[in-house]
DNA sequence: TGTCTCATGTAATCCGTTACATGATTGG
DNA sequence: CCAATCATGTAACGGATTACATGAGACA
């Protein structure tokens, strides 16, 4: 059974919240999980079919814009997923393939790339504090705010750890000059150029 | 031409450190860029094959064995790749969706995880600062030094910001009996009274 | 009436891994 | 001589996105 595809994990998640339609489970996962999980209608629309022909889900009607229901099974077979390990992911950040290979790349590019990344975190930050209101002003959310107040932490302390590196890297690049690769990386021919 | 596989960039970067095999490409990744990049021999072989196809690598024969080098024009493409903009990745992080959905996971395995990758990231820590050593003590790294140096922090910061996240979270639910849904979490028997 | 949002679906395609087939070289 | 490592490749498969086709209802 490790056919798992974590999508129906997410699927069966979050209509475990409450009954959904498909279109209203992607935009729930793009506005809820959105900081670390996204699902399309590729993905959804078959799962939700598939899910549905084995009794883990129901609605009351075939017709678009019946809602889909968790049914009991769906909830254990919710809670058998969950149990599952943690599948590692595999890594693949552009921003650090780029300074790694900052050399070619241009001091002053990378500056560049650390002060945008350094922004976009911030501007994490202060997402988060809104969605961290919106759980604590929703009354619904009963037993679930703790867990879900936890990711959002995640994501706080994964935004305070960009910045502080961002800030770090910054400073340690403030004295270089565009170095010894120079005679090709830098205003010669400048980013803008490349296509 | 905005068909960037971020494999050609991964490669052509590796070659401009020294000219290597495709093995040795792949091992390289693996073992230098292995925290933020992953690349299999299914991506890698093909890719140079391109690559000496447009005249962006090439190795003295086409025996096995022969070391890829960086053409002049390789080293030209490389920039140009590493000027692209940054990609952003989808975010897909398994740990959090289970933890998101904690109520149907229960409290006590959400411990479990976050014991668990508490202790992963401090080994993580550790591995970091041997390879700091590593980039440290070789000589020839000289103008990458800083750069290479530079995604070594980014893990470094991440590490320790997953840490304090995992303490701070087990702290919180440190007082949490398993609610609710304890008669339920465990093996059977799923009464189902939830609504 | 026309446009926007809600809603469902699918076909083409891309990107990437896994698994396998093959062979040379080396050293115990 | 045998096993391990180095080395090259490819076929099969799978997961996911994109883009498109389609249509209902709301409302301006």
């Amino acid at each position: 059974m490790s056919r798992t595809s974590q999508t129906e994990t997410a699927v069966l998640g979050a209509l475990s919240v409450m009954p959904m339609t498909g279109y209203a489970v992607r935009e729930a996962i793009r506005d809820v999980l959105g900081h670390f999980w996204s699902e399309s209608y590729g993905q959804i629309y078959p799962t939700l079919a598939r899910l549905a022909a084995a009794g883990l889900v129901d609605r009351d009607a075939p017709d678009a814009g019946a809602a889909y229901r968790l049914t009991p099974e769906g909830l254990e077979r919710l809670r058998e997923l969950l149990a599952e390990p943690v599948q590692p992911s595999v890594p693949r950040n552009g921003l650090l393939l780029r300074l790694f290979f900052g050399r070619h790349l241009g001091v002053e590019a990378c500056r560049g790339l650390l002060a945008d990344v350094r922004l976009a975190a911030e501007a994490q930050l202060a997402g988060y504090a809104a969605i961290r209101e919106g759980i604590a002003a929703e009354e619904r959310t009963e037993g679930d705010r703790p867990f879900w107040l936890l990711t959002v932490s995640a994501g706080e302390h994964a935004a305070r750890g960009t910045i502080d590196w961002a800030e770090e890297a910054l400073a340690g690049l403030a004295g270089m000059d565009d170095p010894a690769a120079s005679q090709e990386a830098s205003p010669a021919a400048p980013a803008g150029a490349a296509r």
